[in-house]
DNA sequence: CGGTTTTGACCCGCGC
DNA sequence: GCGCGGGTCAAAACCG
């Protein structure tokens, strides 16, 4: 019975851990998710969830402490438990502390990181891309925005309003690059959104045909991209997407269970057929400020009260599934159930 | 039956 | 003006 006590406790401490360490984990993730992508979710999950493991292991000795004492040293042990979890609170809360710090100088280089291969990648596109002879101005639109959205600057005042609106969606264009099977033939690029096929060309300067997709959400979402395999490498599919999503992706959990994923979610997990390597993605910002668009397109998500209820449910969702945790509830209260029992007599 | 994909037709900008 | 080529539409087919 007292046993059950110490379960009872430790299920709310666990609670009261996790209420108090998950705001600061999430602001951090807000911070950081524009480079972290969708990742951000699994290591608060993984985090809390260890942490939860490790606070119940830890408390596991007092459990025989106190089962010596039974019936008459109830209110002694219960005493003895609220100091102690005061005490291991303090600690944790340092722990988390901590963490934290890691984690941001982890996140930090991580963006200095991929702003480099950014850089990079930027340079060798614009030479590989401005050697070919351009005959459309969709394409050459495309180019003017990897010259960092100069055109749209430069542009005359003719060409702006003529096409108003196509400079507006120009100035969101991002191209990502998915490493896949070169005999998968489909032309899917699995990012967390649903996307309504509405068209597929062949163009002139690649025999593989073009996919185009609008966002399922239209005309509410006006994001549309364009997916074809690259003409110098059959494995790479070449994901154009034009716009942002003014809502969250459906599910990201399907996100992450495709053969070929958009940011950098660990490739060999859930990916039995079609990948035959590591999923290369570099997400190619070609406007003005690829760093700012994805910041923009992340933080006022993260900040918004979708994004919470969704780590909330998410975070709920993996506790379910969590065996030691379902069976620490259990227990816990079954525990409560007979403690209350016993008391009432 | 509703949503998605396929695919030929159509539209429009560009170069000649 | 005409042809070319990329992008889009929309009806039919397909699918769960």
């Amino acid at each position: 019975m007292v046993l059950h006590l110490f379960n009872i406790s430790q299920f709310f401490f666990f609670f009261f851990f996790l209420s108090w360490s998950i705001p600061s984990n999430f602001q951090l993730a807000g911070e950081h998710i524009g480079s972290a992508a969708m990742n951000s979710s699994s290591w608060v999950d993984s985090l809390d969830l260890n942490a939860s493991a490790r606070s119940l292991q830890l408390e596991t000795p007092k459990e025989t402490n106190g089962s010596n004492l039974v019936v008459f040293g109830r209110k002694l042990s219960v005493k003895e438990e609220t100091g102690a979890l005061v005490e291991e609170l303090n600690r944790v809360h340092e722990e988390n502390a901590k963490l934290t710090q890691m984690l941001t100088a982890m996140c930090e280089s991580y963006t200095a990181l991929q702003s480099q291969l950014r850089d990079l990648m930027n340079k060798t596109n614009v030479e590989k891309e401005l050697s070919p002879t351009r005959k459309r101005k969709s394409e050459s639109g495309n180019n003017d925005n990897v010259v960092v959205g100069n055109s749209e600057s430069s542009s005359t005042d003719e060409e702006s309003i003529r096409k108003p609106r196509e400079e507006i969606i120009k100035a969101k264009i991002s191209r990502a690059y998915v490493r896949t099977d070169a005999s998968d033939t489909s032309l899917v690029v699995k990012d967390g959104y649903q996307w309504r096929k509405y068209g597929q060309k062949v163009t002139r300067d690649n025999p593989s045909p073009r996919a185009y997709f609008k966002c399922s959400f239209a005309p509410s979402c006006p994001v549309k991209k364009k997916v074809q395999r690259s003409v110098d490498d059959q494995c790479v599919i070449v994901a154009t997407y034009e716009g942002e999503h003014n809502h969250l992706p459906p599910s990201q959990m399907e996100a992450t269970s495709g053969s070929s994923r958009l940011s950098s979610v660990s490739a060999g997990s859930a990916a039995p057929v079609k990948s035959s390597g590591p999923t290369i993605t570099l997400d190619l910002t070609k406007s003005k400020s690829g760093d700012e668009e994805a910041r923009n397109q992340s933080k006022p998500k993260i900040d918004s009260p979708e994004i919470k209820q969704y780590l909330v449910e998410h975070m709920a969702s993996s506790l379910t599934k969590d065996p030691n945790f379902t069976a620490a509830l259990a227990a816990a209260i079954s525990g409560r159930m007979f403690s209350t029992k016993s008391i009432e007599r």
